[in-house]
DNA sequence: CGAGCTATATATAATAG
DNA sequence: TCTATTATATATAGCTC
C-alpha cells in the first residue's frame, strides 16, 4: 500500500519482515479495536510472532472472562452468583424484565466463554504439537 | 476511508451498523491473512457480530489456513437456539416461564463450561509442563 | 536499528443502480 | 434491501536520518 505494491508472500529479507511485521500488526490491532467500537463486535485477536512474541488484544469483557478464570474460589463464586437471579423471588409480573436482563448477560457471558475456550484450546493445540515435535 | 470521515463511536443506526461491520470484518480478515503470510505470523481472529453471528480464522502450525463462519454448535452451544426465547415474541406476560426455564438451562451451561474450563485449563498446563522440561 | 516521512496502494462511507 | 461504484480516508513500502 505504499511506494511499490508487494505481492502477498512471505517477506525473505529477515530485518524487512520484522519491521513489516511491527507496522502491520499495529494496523490490525487498530482496525480490530474500530470493529469492535463501530460495530459493537466483541473481537479477539491474539498474533504470534515468527520470534515468538505474543500480542493479544480482545474487547474488555471477554479479558474479564479470562482473568476469573484462575482460580477455583473465584469460580464457585461466580456459579453462586449465578444462582441468584431465578432462586429468588422473581415471581412477580413486573420482575420480568430483571429476568429478561439476567437472560441476556448470561448469554453474553456465555459468548465470552466460548471465545475463550475457543482460543485457548486451539493455541493449546498447536503449543502442545510444537513441544511435541522437538 | 471514504466519502466522509466518520468518528470511531458506536454507529447507532441499525442498518448502517450491519453493512459497516461486513465491510470492515472482511477487512480485518484480509488483513490478518495477508500480515500471517507477509510475515510467516499465526494468527487466531474471532469476531463476535452484535447479531450473535460467529466469525473465525486462526493460522495452524503447519501453514494451513481456515476462514469460515463457524456454527455454535460446532462449539458445542447452540446459541442460536438459545437466542430465540427473548429475541423474538416473549412479548406476552404469559411467556415469563419460557424465559425463566431459558435462563435456568443457560446457567447450568455455565456451570458445565466453568468446571469443563477449570479442568481443560490444569490438565494442559501439565501437559506444557510435561513438554516443556523434556 | 528505530522513528519519521512521502508516494501510492487499499479500505471503505456514501451513493447509485 | 443488496450489489457495484466512486470519492476520500487510511495504511503502509521504501526511504531518510
Amino acid at each position: 500500500m505504499a511506494r511499490r505494491k508487494i505481492a502477498i508472500k512471505k517477506i525473505e529479507n529477515v530485518s524487512a519482515r520484522q519491521v513489516t511485521f511491527s507496522k502491520r500488526r499495529r494496523g490490525l490491532f487498530k482496525k480490530a479495536q474500530e470493529l469492535s467500537t463501530l460495530c459493537d463486535a466483541e473481537i479477539a485477536l491474539i498474533v504470534f510472532s515468527p520470534a515468538g512474541n505474543l500480542f493479544h488484544f480482545a474487547t474488555t469483557s471477554i479479558g474479564q472472562v479470562t482473568e476469573r478464570r484462575i482460580s477455583y474460589s473465584e469460580l464457585k463464586l461466580d456459579l453462586d452468583k449465578s444462582h441468584q437471579p431465578y432462586d429468588n423471588e422473581l415471581q412477580v409480573e413486573g420482575e420480568y424484565f430483571k429476568l429478561e436482563k439476567a437472560l441476556k448477560e448470561k448469554t453474553h457471558e456465555l459468548r465470552y466463554i466460548y471465545i475463550y475456550i475457543y482460543i485457548y484450546i486451539s493455541w493449546n493445540r498447536d503449543l502442545i504439537k510444537r513441544y511435541a515435535s522437538m
